[in-house]
DNA sequence: CCGAAACAGGATGTCAACATCCTGTTTTAA
DNA sequence: TTAAAACAGGATGTTGACATCCTGTTTCGG
């Protein structure tokens, strides 16, 4: 249902959540989150561009958020790495159907909405906050 | 977010379900729904194998919908070719979250649950029923 | 029984997601 | 200035989802 890669992304956020704002490098994050080094480099580029982390180059440098944990939905982080696609033309391409969806469609998309909302209404730092007896992440 | 099979196996069934009980040959359906045909036939046999439809060889058979559209769900069709995932246990094997999920996933299979129950409360007739001024898959 | 209709299913092809590797560039501290 | 730290990013490999093709088997009508 989600990508391989919006799980390593949520994983990596949530470690920098936690360190926020002490960057950690790409090999304790892939150590940490069990996401293959060479692979979460890439997906960590794609938060980069998104401007979800900032990455730093050289000696102390590492991957750190772009903004407090507050301001970061589950969201933002799927839709920088494998956006959720809401449906809004026929898939068939039905003249017919023009703007208006057909019923398998509209809840089709209307499960989509429901996903949408349920990321947009979790902040990184609600996660952290939340009074869970496991920890994000911790061994 | 859902995969092409899924897709088109609900094209299908709906196909089936505007003509039930009449049997569809596999290549009405595939014309009438723009599914590749070949592939179509595939998808169909898995349908069949979870006893979604019955398939029938020979002069004037072809596809119909093995139980009543008021008795199939569209969970039950989506779950048929590519099951949603519910996240039972800790994606990184943590033995310490035993039997809970973390913050984090806890909300990954609660997008889940919502999805699934939005499938599972709509059935094929209700689809048909539905007062909308596209009818699924009409040209 | 025979032939056409229609599905069955194995073999094969294509492509994007996932993953790895290696060399280059930037940054910092001494 | 230099060396080590750490990311940048191109090249390449792997795998499964999607798709096609072709031959075999079943079924029905005459």
């Amino acid at each position: 249902m989600f990508s391989q890669t919006v799980e390593y992304a949520l994983r990596a956020v949530v470690h920098l959540a936690i360190h926020s704002p002490q960057p950690q490098k790409t090999a304790e994050i892939a150590e940490a989150t069990k996401v293959p080094t060479a692979y979460l480099s890439k997906v960590l580029q794609g938060l980069r561009e998104k401007e979800i982390v900032n990455l730093q180059r050289g000696v102390g440098g590492g991957a750190s958020l772009a903004r407090a944990p507050a301001e970061i939905t589950i969201l933002d982080v799927v839709n920088a790495v494998d956006p959720i696609q809401r449906i809004r033309t026929c898939p068939l391409n039905l003249a017919s159907h023009g703007v208006h969806l057909c019923a398998l469609h509209r809840r089709m998309d209307d499960a989509m909405l429901r996903m949408e909302q349920a990321f947009q209404a979790t902040t990184l730092a609600e996660l952290l906050d939340d009074p869970n007896p496991s920890v994000p992440l911790c061994r």
